[in-house]
DNA sequence: GTACATTCTCTTTTT
DNA sequence: GAGAATGTAC
């Protein structure tokens, strides 16, 4: 067995006191300056500890006082805590703020993502699940992927189950901990004929075979090795003297086992969350680890805190009245010593572009008033809604940051890029294979791939490996394609030959050169290809920050924080889930439209629950903000690129009427361009806090609500029609004037793209 | 086999 | 509105 963090640390020569003697608060002047409830969390140090802490309590000070105190008292030595976070960059700041409150750096101990620890757990012993240490993590395009070859071979109709459906199935299995033979017979339906379990087993045996594994491997084969390998688990058990897990509420049933499994030898477990703050019920979270807890440890201790810190009264009051309506609660009462201050405002817009121009207006008078741009926040429920909001911040050169949404790791010319060093990294990886096989064009279409999958598959092969063989020539292919193939082959060979000599940026580079993908790109005449090319440079400038391919690539599969982390003064724009643990002076959160935001299809599949969870995450969005909270909405907005009519969403109804102030619509789409609102909103001094007016507004949107049910969305305008002559924009072939109309098809001769035939949908008109 | 045109589906959220 | 899947013409 490797050895066990072997290498020494600074904290590790510390010597380790007698427990029994408590370190004095005196000792520890953070110690003293935290509240009462704070200071019990952090030296309640012995046994299982559940911590449950609203937004805004301080709990990230709690949790990483607690830490330090662990390593300074001289509890444990850094390689004995072990500390799981949600995201990676919950991580990096707590590693931060512990050095801070140290001052001097804690290396060696156990921080991260349950994906990042189960990973490096199980690169240690890879052996036992048969994987190499080098396993490659599959992306949900990749997992999907395998799963559609699967149900191809198995001649199931891909488009009755479609097999990104299945994947969210199995995927639901794994979080719950089910391997394949473990899966309970209520829990299958009738997805694939019922052969989902069987295409689970198969799916499981094909990434085994192909050295991979998914997200939701990492944790249950971690699980599974752990329960199967007494010898390893009580290494662990016995390392880790004090586990901490933040962001309790979101685990899922196989996260919890796996903690309660870690814990076992030492019982120093102490779980932190929000049961308020719940929001990944979608991806296995399950609330019930919290209710379990203090049944699997008796002796739990439960600490609350509730002093919160952050936002005004006023704020606060309105996430409280909100939060209310939702039945299943553990029960918590947030409490602010601090003033009022303004009320929460709501506003409904006619059109999402006055809704936009609004808060691009807004935030231009806040930044007059001297609040920062990193202080104000646009949080949506969709990343969709953010692309209109950018827009507007775009066209009026307000900076921003985008947070959430389509992520660098996933663009096209990233994939392909990153398929490339995968396939050097691992030549047996078929998934990458298949990616760049044919990108750029090699002549290796279908047809090819088709033979060369059947020859892989008789010979029990990697793709790869088959190319190999057809070069000695064991496998028959027609001459073309196997000349092709051989083409390409020898040109990733060649790649792989320098990758132990040449740095991986630079060997990116010579691939993207060599391959042709960068000219393939540089010579596509379209509007996106500038972009594509410069996200390249940026992935091959990403790189040097890594030592080794391994670890870049590692990086890629688990990290999904972007690059643009910039220091300059900027709004940040985010899903609201993006969002969760961060907080901001202003905060706006548009289009709380019915259907769209609490969501109708969280609904239509969850009920009651996902209702909840939908209000969870409004009230996660509203105690994000200090000082000014806005929330709006549009009676119109753009929905998969139609104009949809939209009710305000019931949220809006159920945030206190003492709370808000409330805005009359602000005209049909013609806001001025200071896109103020019909009220003066922002005034130099604060709005008494008196008792709101019933307004207008109110009135008329509960009596519209009280039509009938609120329907989901409606179409309302119908397509443009164009005229020869008129200038139009196309996304694919840019710019150029219409030479005849036929129906809805279209005759353009564009500036750069030449004559074209193209429908009408495709296209706007010129600006 | 390839390139291009057209249609279909999708996303709501992310490790 | 974007991407993948499918259809069509060379």
């Amino acid at each position: 067995m490797p050895d066990i963090d072997p290498q020494p640390t600074v904290a590790q020569t510390l010597e380790r006191p007698d427990p029994k003697l408590p370190t004095r608060a005196e000792d520890l002047p953070w110690l003293a300056a935290l509240n009462p409830q704070q200071r019990l969390a952090v030296t309640t140090t012995e046994g299982a500890v559940l911590m449950l802490a609203g937004a805004g309590t301080g709990k990230t000070r709690a949790l990483t006082s607690r830490l330090a105190y662990l390593l300074q008292s001289g509890r444990a030595r850094p390689q004995e805590i072990l500390a799981v976070t949600f995201t990676n960059k919950a991580a990096n700041e707590m590693r931060e703020r512990v050095e801070q409150i140290l001052g001097y750096p804690a290396a060696g101990w156990w921080l991260g993502t349950f994906h990042t620890l189960c990973a490096r757990l199980l690169r240690r012993h890879a052996e036992l699940i048969e994987r190499s240490p080098r396993f490659t993590i599959l992306d949900a395009a990749d997992q999907t992927r395998v799963l559609r070859s699967l149900m191809d071979e198995a001649d199931l109709d891909t488009k009755r189950w479609p097999p990104r459906v299945g994947m969210t199935k199995i995927q639901g299995w794994k979080d719950r901990g089910f391997l394949p033979d473990q899966v309970p017979a209520s829990s299958q339906d009738e997805f694939a004929g019922g052969q989902l379990v069987e295409l689970y087993q198969r799916y499981q045996a094909r990434l085994t075979t192909i050295n991979a594994l998914d997200f939701g491997d990492l944790l249950l084969l971690c699980l599974t090795l752990l329960r199967q390998h007494e010898d390893i688990a009580a290494r662990y058990q016995q390392q880790f003297r004090y586990i901490m897990v933040d962001e309790y509420q979101d685990t899922n049933r196989v996260q919890y086992q796996w903690l309660k499994t870690l814990a076992a030898q030492h019982g120093n477990l102490a779980c932190v969350g929000d049961d308020d703050q719940a929001i990944y019920g979608w991806r296995g979270a399950d609330l019930s680890n919290i209710l379990d807890f203090e049944q699997d440890f008796p002796q739990a201790k439960t600490i609350r805190l509730e002093e919160n810190y952050r936002s005004t009264g006023h704020i606060l009051a309105a996430a409280n009245g909100l939060i209310d309506h939702n039945r299943n609660r553990l029960g918590k009462t947030l409490f602010s010593t601090s003033g009022l201050g303004e009320a929460v405002q709501v506003s409904i817009h006619h059109h999402y572009l006055d809704e936009a121009r609004a808060i691009a207006g807004q935030m231009e008078g806040l930044q007059q008033l001297g609040l920062r741009l990193t202080e104000m926040a646009v949080l949506t429920r969709s990343s969709a809604t953010l692309r209109s909001i950018e827009e507007q911040l775009m066209e009026r050169g307000l900076p921003y940051v985008i947070y959430g949404g389509s992520r660098f790791y996933e663009r096209k010319e990233i994939g392909v890029a990153l398929g490339y060093l995968r396939l050097i990294a691992q030549p047996n990886d078929d998934l990458a294979f298949e990616r760049v096989v044919n990108v750029p064009a090699r002549g290796i279409g279908n047809t090819t791939l088709i033979q060369l999958r059947q020859a892989a598959r008789e010979h029990g092969l990697s793709l790869y490996q088959s190319v190999e063989r057809l070069l000695r020539g064991e496998i028959d292919l027609p001459s073309r394609s196997a000349k092709s193939l051989v083409g390409f082959f020898r040109q990733v060979e060649s790649w792989r030959g320098r990758s132990a000599t040449h740095p991986h940026p630079e060997l990116m580079e010579q691939i993207l050169e060599e391959s042709g993908y960068i000219d393939f790109w540089q010579a596509q005449r379209t509007p996106d290809a500038p972009g594509r090319v410069e996200n390249l440079r940026e992935l091959i400038n990403a790189m040097a920050e890594f030592e080794t391919l391994d670890a870049f690539l590692e990086h890629v599969s688990l990290v999904f924080d972007s690059y643009q982390e910039s220091r300059e003064d900027a709004v940040r724009l985010s899903t609201i889930h993006a969002a969760k643990g961060l907080e901001f002076d202003a905060v706006f959160l548009p289009a709380w439209e019915e259907g769209a935001f609490p969501s109708q299809m969280t609904q239509t599949e969850r009920g009651r629950e996902g209702l909840e969870e939908e209000r969870r995450l409004a009230y996660v969005a509203m105690t994000r903000a200090r000082q000014r909270l806005f929330i709006s909405a549009a009676n119109t907005r753009l929905v998969h690129g139609k104009m949809m009519d939209a009710l305000p969403s019931r949220f809006l109804d159920e945030l206190p009427a003492a709370n808000t102030l409330w805005f009359e619509p602000s005209g049909f789409s013609g806001l001025g361009p200071s896109g103020s609102w019909t009220a003066p909103i922002i005034d130099a001094h604060p709005l008494p806090a008196q008792e709101p007016p019933d307004s207008p507004g109110r009135r008329r949107l509960i009596a519209r609500r009280q039509e009938g049910p609120a329907p989901v969305f409606r179409q309302s305008l119908p397509a443009e029609t164009f005229r020869v002559g008129e200038r139009v924009f196309h996304d694919k072939f840019g710019y150029g004037k219409i030479e005849a109309v036929d129906g809805p098809k279209l005759r353009i001769l564009f500036d750069k793209a030449g004559e074209k035939r193209v429908l009408d949908s495709y296209l706007q008109r010129a600006k």
